[in-house]
DNA sequence: CAATATAGTCAGTTAGACTGACCATATGTC
DNA sequence: GACATATGGTCAGTCTAACTGACTATATTG
């Protein structure tokens, strides 16, 4: 799937995006206001030290921007930009397409189930883990 | 789950054992007489090169052994140690717990389902994609 | 028997994470 | 209000697990 998503974003154009960036612009999506690079680390466990360079990478090519907190000076607040937004509608519709193809394959019964069994392992058996 | 699995070999005292180096020992578990490098790249889908370099290590471990292929004499037939047939058991075993515990958390019906769509998903999906 | 295919290795590279040490600013405590 | 501690973030370096390309040796095929 890895493969696949890195395929199409070549063909799509959206240049300098790596699948590796989802980290940080899946719970970008999610925060219209934006979010700091500490809460992004956390909403895809890894360190904040590897958020940042995502952060970086995405800031450079145009997908985000960053703004300096008021509140709090020595914080950043990372948001999509236009670009970025652009990218995030894009990539749903490539999910959905991915998801529907799955469906003519093994029964959109099947793909629901899986979806919901995926939800359930992350909530109820990851996060509660350690 | 890599993550406990490698706690769990560490855990276990099988010295010289990553959770990379699965890519040869599963397929060697199902292929009592052994198999080639070739044939255990192709079925995990890594480059020969790769699981070149995981079965030296397996190999300096004491997990497999090597013979030259009398038949081929290009060819090293790949197979298990005793050694690597109990590591084998072990991580089954190891699995099994993993399975049992998301049987009593998420329910036993809901984890026999997942298997059979992530089965369903490699053969429908996957191997017919490329 | 020449051309091509196959098994495997050697050398070097890459992606995507990690740890540890650090600086600057906030926050809580006495 | 000062000090101790916590928090947001960066810099530098490392590590794992893969990859590509170039190669050798042996088999197979036309």
């Amino acid at each position: 799937m890895t493969d696949a998503l890195a395929r199409w974003i070549a063909e799509s154009g959206f240049e300098g995006v790596k699948p590796a960036h989802s980290a940080a612009i899946q719970p970008l999506w999610e925060r219209p206001d934006g979010a700091r690079i500490t809460e992004l680390a956390r909403a895809s466990r890894i360190t904040k030290q590897s958020m940042s360079a995502l952060v970086a990478d995405l800031e450079a090519a145009g997908y985000v921007e960053l703004i300096r907190d008021t509140q709090d000076a020595r914080a950043v607040r990372v948001r999509l930009t236009a670009r970025g937004r652009s990218y995030g509608r894009a990539a749903r519709a490539f999910s959905h397409r991915i998801e529907e193809r799955w469906a003519r394959q093994i029964g959109a019964r099947r793909v629901a189930e899986f979806r919901k069994t995926l939800e359930l392992l992350r909530n109820e058996v990851f996060l509660k883990a350690d």
